[in-house]
DNA sequence: TAAGGTTTAATGTTAGACATTTCATCAGGT
DNA sequence: ACCTGATGAAATGTCTAACATTAAACCTTA
């Protein structure tokens, strides 16, 4: 019946009006918003109100907050850190495991290589093929390839080209290996994994999404079947102390990292 | 190879600190935390920084703040309204439409159909038959269904009984359901919907998630055939002026509505 | 007893000073 | 030339103390 009151927070109006700012495209990613002292002025409002509006954006993942010479608020382009938080404190709440997380990885990913079946790009291809011939690579030199690995991942989930699944299933697969990497499990399966990336991008290139679907399910099924029993002794409890993957897209990780 | 350092931010710290003593149950939905006053004496720091800790557990979803008599941080049980705005700023800053939306939902429901028919207990069988009951009454008097539709929604999705995918998927809902509502669609198909829930419902009942995940997957896709093409004016850009569904879980709506 | 004003306990906002961090620059010694 | 360390400057981070606003509870009165 009536309209909604404006906020009621000082705070929560500039954050709109930044965020609206932002998302039309006044403000582009790498972009330096005005200082403080300046929004203060700008808004007619005190440094306090200024500073929980960037805190909002903050944890939004729009912005970055840099200090000393040279700082300032930086347009950071929606990272999917804060998003994986929110996950990880859900799941301790409702008493959530890790299966749980591999539970939605198992259901999100091969559904996504349907989609990139469909969508890949010859660009999108092409990277996904590179990195799979590096990580073949860096296996025969018998070297660590997780980051490798991860970055397989990521490419396929871009390629993709859905927004929402993306957030969503980096966010979960950032929590999975942070959980492993902590258990310290993880080292000694590099050559099953890229067996299952090297059939995946073939799939994938013969644009047949149900034979990568299966695929993956059964690469992430081998994952949870090989690295969760090592688990047993309870690790992962602790939150994630730092986030392993860079955030959301590639192209955005060579700017803010 | 070296240990992070602690949180430079004070806040962090006191953010941190507040957050596991919630995770841990030290403190129980519903609970009121100490004021910002006693705060700030039982931490020896200023108003500023618990403020801004408090903010930050606010942006997680974990508590809620009143204002005015009888007013204080009340823990809140991580609503996911939070994170349905993280989804939809993405969404906008990549340029996503509501496609991508229902192709989330279109992905994650079924899934989640899959899963609750293994584990739905008694009661949330018997839950769900009497909102479809309730659901058929209210279509034979020729009301509106919504609220029903979404519990319908909701119950299923608790009932598979995976904090992460449900987070995800009642976010995914609420926007969509939040920019069918901004762009008036969505009303006179309310017996089609009802038709697939109680079919769902039956599917569930006899343990055959593939039936039910099949008739999910029908059903949401019948409505994505009968309100997008409604949609082609452009609705749906501003965002969410306020969130449709109650926080995440019904029991935990009853105390913070 | 119901309507409406008053009190009060909490958060919200402002102002201004000072602390800290971080980069850039420059000087000096090897 | 090149590393090392001292200094300066620009930004965010923190603290204090006062005042504004809100909304529940209480009290007064018709």
């Amino acid at each position: 019946m009536f309209q909604s009151v404006p906020n009621s927070r000082v705070s929560e109006e500039i954050a709109e009006q930044i965020k609206g700012a932002i998302l039309s495209g006044k403000f582009k990613r790498g972009d330096k918003l005005p200082t403080e002292r300046e929004l203060v002025e700008q808004f007619r409002t005190s440094r306090v109100s200024v500073r929980e509006a960037v805190r909002a954006l903050e944890h939004l993942g729009l912005v970055r907050v840099k200090r000393g010479h040279g700082g300032g608020t930086y347009v950071s382009g929606a990272d999917h850190h804060r998003v994986a938080e929110s996950f990880w404190v859900r799941m301790q709440l409702s008493k959530g495991t890790l299966n749980h997380l591999t539970e939605a990885r198992l259901l999100l990913e091969p559904g996504l290589c349907r989609l990139a079946a469909e969508r890949a790009t010859a660009q999108d291809l092409e990277r996904l093929e590179a990195v799979v011939k590096r990580q073949e690579d860096t296996v025969k030199a018998g070297k660590d390839t997780q980051s490798y690995d991860l970055k397989f991942h990521r490419l396929l989930i871009d390629a993709a080209r859905n927004p929402i699944l993306a957030l969503t299933t980096v966010s979960v697969i950032d929590l999975l290996v942070n959980a492993l990497q902590e258990a310290r499990v993880g080292a000694g399966l590099t050559a099953h994994v890229v067996n299952f990336h090297r059939a995946i991008y073939n799939a994938l290139r013969d644009r047949d999404g149900e034979r990568a679907a299966r695929l993956m399910a059964d690469h992430v099924a081998d994952i949870q079947r090989r690295l969760h029993p090592r688990l047993i002794r309870g690790g992962g409890q602790a939150a994630p102390r730092q986030w392993i993957s860079a955030p959301l897209h590639l192209d955005e990780a060579t700017w803010d990292q």
